[in-house]
RNA sequence: GCCCGCGUAGCUCAGUCGGAAGAGCACUUCCUUGGUAAGGAAGUGGUCACCGGUUCAAUUCCGGUCGUGGGCUCCA
């Protein structure tokens, strides 16, 4: 499709949902006199609109406002468009009630504003809309939630609804059994499915317990990380899970992250639990005087950190209290900025083609806490950019989103199913050099300060895992499988047969698992598909007198007279390239 | 942290408008040796999240706590 009418297409549903956010609105005053309305756009998929009506609304009630909807649509009433002036706006609302419009019109600039009425209802908006009710196509209220006026938690906290609308039935279930497809692909939900993590009550909210599937899942990665890293030059470090609250005061953390750390005492000392490996990194540069000629001194580590979420954003993998970072920090001089910002740059796209995701790029600017000099700020954020447009990738801009450190490059990487990850990100820092007063010796033999890059390619790898899980929706790739095959025997007249089976493929290091129990095929077979184990070796009476097997895969499809060389070599290429 | 909903067996969920707690799967045992998504039978298993209140009686009603789900806010 041409860009520009898929553009069109897009303006023209979200026209179309900012008018059925409308028409909800128009159902809800009709149907809760005493309700003041907020605040209510089209979003991505779709549209909400926020109401302050103390008793809150039940899932019942969405029916009944659905329903009302509906009925509204039938009278299909005109929608007008009118301009007033800001004052004549103001005395129309206030005699209504509309507390919320009220503020809305005094942060409008101009001295006029556009309201829009349908029937007895009445709103404040910039437009457009559609012509009349009629013109609404085909919707459905999805979930309440709660929501702060205009996003601010010291404001009151309003009642949402949330719905979806698209301009036909057709499109409408497209969307819907997308939904259904989500839930499928949830990675709480697989997780428990393929036996990969849990989160206990008993153990505590945010904290991953790792079963063995999901353990063998994060040793590959972790396997995956340390091969990568050393390739790109990487050096591992380790460092410890606490480190004195003093360390925390001189870096800024203390100052500035304090709300998201847990600190302890031992022996009347104050420590804190690190919710960034840095200082460590730090600390090991800092062990030696360094030569111009070692950088860039290149850092890694699959440091654990520990942060203070708040309880409600929690979320099975994605939010964690506890996560493993594949954190590394980058010493090096200023002139060897852009290229070592490329080199991480293609790391990250060499990492996400493995994976199958496409990715976006986004550069975060200086927030309103902050470290350091506005000139080495700005000389960072310059340098960020330089580097994306000299590449000629595409970027956005977050303003004020960046680190209290530095500006970062963060990379989203869009799932399987279209969904936006933030992953990587590669923050650009001269403060902390500063602080810690790092040094290297230059070729004119005077100390110059370093640049330190903080950056990360999966992330955090319990987010990662659950964006994995949802990506492949529980079927790994074969290299990625915690168990990549499974083989069964028909009677027990194959059991030395498929044990010898078992043992040369262990051997050669394939993640294999044997069913011998005295159940059916039929049964087992079940059973692997569930699981969503790449390969099923069935070996029966046919397979044992002519020493070859029968490979079901994964998708249906069977491989037979296979021989038990071939077979592990197919494995291992999957392996070896990753597929 | 805030708003709303939810918490019953390992899992998925019924149920009790207050009066001795249920199903399917899983697990154990037995029968069955069966060729591509559930063979049969019997059995084990629950302080109905936790703490308190009301009541002759609470899994059920009320309050609190914890956890969890959808959001807000925040972030890897």
């Amino acid at each position: 499709m041409d860009e520009s009418l898929k553009k069109d297409v897009n303006i023209d549903l979200d026209v179309l949902r900012h008018s059925t956010s409308h028409l909800m609105a128009q159902a809800v005053k009709e149907l809760f006199p005493e309700v003041k309305v907020a605040i209510g756009p089209a979003i991505e998929n779709g549209f909400y609109y926020d109401f302050d009506y103390p008793p809150g609304f039940t899932d019942n009630d969405l029916v009944k406002i659905e329903e009302r909807m509906k009925e509204i649509v039938k009278k299909d009433i005109p929608i007008e468009r009118k301009v007033l002036k800001k004052n004549e706006a103001l005395d129309m609302f206030r005699n209504a009630g509309e507390t919320y419009k009220l503020e809305l019109i005094e942060a409008i600039d101009e001295d006029e504003v556009s309201i829009y009425k349908q029937g007895d209802f009445t709103d404040l908006c910039r437009g457009p809309h559609l012509s009349s009710t009629g013109k609404v196509g085909a919707f459905k209220l999805l979930n309440l939630a709660g929501a702060y006026w205009r996003g601010d938690e010291k404001n009151k906290m309003l009642t949402r609804i949330y719905g979806t609308a698209f301009q036909d039935e057709k499109s409408l279930d497209a969307y819907l059994q997308f939904l259904e497809e989500v839930k499928r692909r949830d990675h709480r939900r697989l997780g428990k499915e393929l036996e990969l993590f849990s989160i206990y009550d008993e153990v505590g909210a945010g904290l991953v317990v790792y079963h063995p599937k999901g353990a063998m899942l994060r040793y590959l990665l972790e396997d995956f990380e340390r091969k990568e890293h050393l390739k790109r030059g990487y050096q591992f470090v380790v460092g410890p899970h606490i480190l004195k609250l003093e360390m925390w005061k001189k870096s800024g953390h203390f100052d500035n992250y304090r709300d998201n750390m847990y600190f302890t005492k031992i022996d009347d000392i104050d420590y804190g639990i690190k919710p960034m490996n840095c200082l460590s990194h730090i600390m090991v540069y800092k062990s030696v005087i360094r030569s111009y000629r070692e950088l860039p001194l290149r850092y890694f580590e699959l440091g654990t950190v520990a942060r203070h979420e708040k309880s409600g954003v929690l979320h099975g993998l994605m939010r964690v209290r506890e996560f493993t970072q594949d954190d590394a920090h980058i010493f090096l001089r200023q002139d060897q900025l852009h290229e070592e910002i490329l080199n991480i740059i293609n790391f990250v796209r060499d990492t996400m083609k493995i994976f199958d995701f496409e990715y976006e790029m986004e550069i975060s600017t200086r927030p309103d806490k902050f470290i350091g000099t506005i000139e080495d700020w700005d000389k960072a954020e310059g340098i960020l950019k330089e580097v994306l447009i000299d590449e000629g990738i595409p970027f956005d801009v977050n303003e004020g989103d960046g680190a209290f450190y530095g500006p970062k490059i963060d990379i989203k990487l869009k799932d399987a199913i279209g969904r936006k990850w933030q992953c990587a990100t590669i923050q650009c820092d001269f403060a902390l050099p500063e602080r810690f007063d790092l040094h290297y010796v230059d070729s004119d033999g005077k100390r110059k300060r370093p640049v330190m890059l903080h950056r990360v390619i999966l992330g955090a790898l319990e987010r990662f895992m659950g964006v994995l899980i949802e990506h492949y929706g529980g079927k790994f790739p074969v290299w990625l499988s915690p168990v990549q095959v499974i083989i069964m025997n028909i009677t027990d007249e194959q059991d030395a047969y498929v044990k010898s089976i078992y043992q040369s493929l262990v051997d050669k290091g394939i993640r294999t698992e044997l069913d011998t129990r005295n159940e059916k095929l039929s049964m087992k077979i079940r059973e692997g598909v569930v699981k969503k184990v790449p390969y099923m070796v069935i070996a029966g009476k046919k397979e044992m007198n002519s020493n070859t097997l029968t490979v079901r895969m994964r998708d249906g499809n069977e491989l037979k007279d296979v021989r038990l060389d071939d077979f592990i070599e197919r494995i291992q290429v999957d392996n070896i390239s990753r597929r």
